[in-house]
DNA sequence: CCCTAGATCTAGCAATGCTAGATTCGATAC
DNA sequence: GTATCGAATCTAGCATTGCTAGATCTAGGG
């Protein structure tokens, strides 16, 4: 049977490679120029075997989501363990807003693109989990009062990546801002 | 010089028409069924009229966008006004998250599809300054810092809006929800 | 060495955004 | 009233997209 294993492992292989391929060209020509020809070009195979591994293009951009998610997640799980547990919360935004601004087309996909993933049934995917699990770690324990915070914070870190990354916010105030922002959550009542 | 007055009127509403024939399109069968045939089918003109108002199905879609801004900020000036000063906070969020989830299809094209409206330049429309400012007034007068609220807050907002529309958060905590988020921005440190 | 099953590609369909060129319509001048 | 000219509108079609059916090739077992 390592025959099959060995095809399997390519198969798994070429999986990654499809993924890997989607993002590069999305960070580097925009979303809209990750089409199946040149996709497929990128990969160096033909069209249809993008479908023998998804169903279509957007559940391609999905996977790229759902990996860079787990990326994402990995970072703030860094940014928290590296600083004192009363400087979580700071030190979680600002990775957050690190990781929106290093990766715009990634951020993309992961949050504003149409898509399918689901956040909150059964199926939803590990990393989704985990990164959410980081943001509530940043307030303490998991419990609903913290998970409320995280889901408000995530919120606004979200609200001031899109209008960052539209030029709204001029960047020499984000230090100031962010201060306001920890600082609400910081002194929250219990 | 009638005639030409004439058709200049007729002209705008059929402007104005194409605008709200998209808008009910993408609110009973989404943006993805907003093509130029359908639109062209609906509004009885050929496909190449609207490419005489606007520069392609991105510019309508975010006229859509522009006009829905304008409606949102019209509601939560009337939802601020409608109760005493203390309670203006909690009553902006309450009108922002109606709005929200009862024009799903408007609020893609506001703040989640692509979009080439500007919010932060000169020429950055009108509507989006007075919703802006609506946020604001919830604060107080305008100022560096109630803007810097605002912005705040706006991003929870739209975190909250984008995580309810998904089913992500359970409409039944919505309440307490608030309650926290109000509680933070009330007892913001001056 | 052949034969089958799976893997892969070629070729093409339907739908999309967008546009050039033909055609129709309406206002103006005589 | 009619001819003329310009604007308004449509017909027809192009290029590109996502996606797929059927042909072709290849590897592995008998």
């Amino acid at each position: 049977m390592t025959a099959t294993e060995r095809r399997e492992r390519q198969r798994a292989e070429r999986h990654q490679l499809i993924i890997t391929t989607a993002r590069e060209l999305a960070e580097s020509e925009g979303w809209e120029a990750v089409t199946t020809r040149k996709l497929a070009d990128k990969v160096e195979y033909s069209q249809p075997v993008l479908y023998g591994h998804f169903a279509n293009m957007e559940a391609i951009r999905d996977a790229v989501a759902v990996e860079c998610i787990g990326e994402m997640a990995e970072e703030l799980r860094q940014a928290r363990l590296a600083v004192p547990e009363s400087e979580a919360i700071r030190a979680i935004c600002t990775a957050y807003l690190d990781f929106a601004a290093a990766h715009p087309a990634a951020y993309q996909a992961m949050f504003s693109l149409p898509t399918k993933v689901k956040w909150a049934s059964a199926e939803t995917p590990a990393p989704l989990r985990a990164a959410f699990g980081e943001i509530v770690s940043a307030f303490g324990p998991f419990n609903d009062r913290n998970a409320e915070l995280a889901e408000l914070i995530w919120g606004s870190l979200h609200g001031m990546a899109v209008l960052l990354n539209s030029g709204r916010i001029p960047e020499e105030a984000q230090e100031q801002r962010l201060d306001l922002l920890v600082g609400l959550f910081a002194n929250a009542p219990e």
